[in-house]
DNA sequence: GTGAAAGCGCTAACAT
DNA sequence: ATGTTAGCGCTTTCAC
């Protein structure tokens, strides 16, 4: 591989011409088309290394994602990398696997590539994440559970679970089961009082037993949905808030016979392909993860270029995808 | 953030014996004590930059992606990442948008950043991606038309497609529709081939019309089984033989009102979760994306170490998943 | 086992 | 506008 001072030499320049010229600063055009011609006959790359160690920037940002088996992460990535590489930035992905040591240690890996600016779903309490994050611009996405001073960017999912209770309701249901995440995030937590707020508005008292809560898995969000219909008195309506809870829940819908859409209404969460694969197509709350990551992005360079933004928590509203798997309540 | 140098006046010690220490040549006891301490109270991270700049090595390796939005691409990044990272290695992932002149920026800077090794679905002509990467070590997964002398990775598609087409056959399905991705690409030649062969095999002659190739799209799949539906004599069982496809498929197939597993006959291709989300669940093909993943890093951790294996082309089994999709054909 | 010192390729301050 | 040069933080001879 050439190094600057070969450029130079072929160019008749020194390095220092070859450095500001391949850095934007004007130089006179002969010696111009000399580097131009040297770069090219040489197939000059600069060092990264070598640059990096001079000004300790990396033109580079981190993304840290806890898993990759979703389609709502690996948007980020696409949208995220969009924006980014349009800036001139390029994209270090990360992942964690969910695993909070991890977690760390991808994090030590992206300071030590001097990364510029840090996009991140902490699965760590994200309180924690940001404490050793010292001075590094970052924006976190989803989970913003007891941050101070820190951009954030997610759905609106206390609307999102309004809207989506309030079209149950308002085709007569009463009796609508909620299928949630786990407690303990703080995701659930927003949907479950948006779907909750919905009820109150329309004067329904919903019973603690048609609202479960469970991990992320498919297999929790089939147990839970035939806990619901094994009740006495059986909802006539759920929704899933989440992506693996709605497989779920449509699996243990298949099994119990019932029609979706005629024998019982159901609204899912994400799931963009199987709401349209599924007969008949379902009616889904459908986050625009494209605008959350390019969101993301446009925060991070402009925090990165220095501006002060503290605590800014940016909403991006969810869509309520209508398909056919909701119908009046029979009684 | 702390230098070396800095640790080693801490610790009492030359930088030379901090660095040794920390490359894991063995120092005398009270040193090493003394050097962990320095670190510890330091919070001291080597700088990538200057040992880059010095080894010319990175422990990185680059993956370069078409998309991120299919899990067939980014179950590769979970498993090559997990096999890398237990080897010390990380990983850098790059998506080109399936654009061929972004893929080559992506290559020039992960070149930049001195990767050691790289994992690459090319979305370039695979001979052309080959050609520009003198030296460094590199597998290829999934698209491997007219590669001389790279180890590459993939589903076996042949005997995939063979086994999918002999599970309708042996239902006695003898008129079956077959999706392909387009005829330009590598992939679905396999998969015809092996489609035909197991015609062949049974005796069965297809007719042409039966045989429809178009892009990897959803809308594509819809369009290809619509037309496949409206025949004067349309196949009792269909195959598509691939992700986007399949749920085209899906899509068509409930509009028409026919029934899966009773008055039509279909296999898929990936969508695992699909498959199982859909009433009745899906037979379908699976490709054993996380080992292919593994078998690609693998690999590549063996090309990187010296070992030579030219032109090595590993193939996975598929799985056929068996759902109720299927169904014996009615005449 | 240890330390002194050179040098990887680049940028930026300074002099011209 | 251009050139000279110091030095970023590290690894690696080489001498001890």
């Amino acid at each position: 591989m050439p190094n600057i001072s070969e450029v130079a030499r072929l160019a008749g320049v020194s390095t220092a011409t070859v450095s500001k010229y391949l850095n934007g600063v004007k130089v006179r055009e002969d010696n111009a088309k000399a580097i131009d011609a040297a770069v090219r006959e040489l197939n000059y790359h600069p060092n990264d290394f070598a640059r990096g160690l001079r000004t300790n920037k990396s033109m580079t940002v981190g993304v840290i994602l806890p898993e990759l088996d979703n389609l709502f992460f690996t948007s980020i990535i696409s949208s995220v990398d969009e924006v980014l590489d349009a800036a001139g930035y390029s994209t270090l992905v990360c992942i964690c696997h969910s695993d909070v040591e991890r977690e760390g240690r991808k994090l030590d890996f992206l300071r030590r590539k001097k990364i510029d600016g840090l996009i991140a779903v902490p699965c760590s309490a994200a309180s924690d994440f940001v404490r050793n994050l010292d001075g590094l611009p970052v924006v976190l996405i989803y989970r913003m559970s007891g941050i101070g001073s820190c951009c954030c960017v997610m759905s609106d999912n206390v609307s999102a679970a309004y809207g989506a209770a309030e079209s149950l309701i308002s085709a007569g249901h009463k009796k609508i089961g909620l299928l949630l995440g786990p407690d303990s995030n703080y995701t659930p937590i927003e949907r479950r009082s948006g779907f909750l707020a919905a009820c109150a508005a329309n004067n329904i008292e919903l019973r603690g037993e048609y609202i479960r809560s469970g991990p992320y898995y498919i297999e929790s969000g089939y147990r839970m949905t035939r806990e619901l219909l094994a009740l006495p008195e059986p909802p006539t309506a759920i929704f899933a808030t989440n992506n693996e809870l709605t497989i779920g829940a449509l699996n243990a819908l298949s099994e119990s016979g019932l029609t979706l859409g005629r024998d019982i209404s159901f609204i899912g969460f994400d799931c963009e392909l199987v709401a349209r694969a599924v007969n008949p197509p379902l009616t889904v709350v459908v986050q625009r993860v494209y605008e959350i990551g390019r969101a993301a992005a446009d925060t991070l360079l402009s925090l990165i270029s220095g501006e002060i933004m503290q605590n800014k928590a940016i909403r991006i509203p969810t869509e309520l995808r209508l398909g056919k798997s909701v119908c009046r309540a029979k009684n």
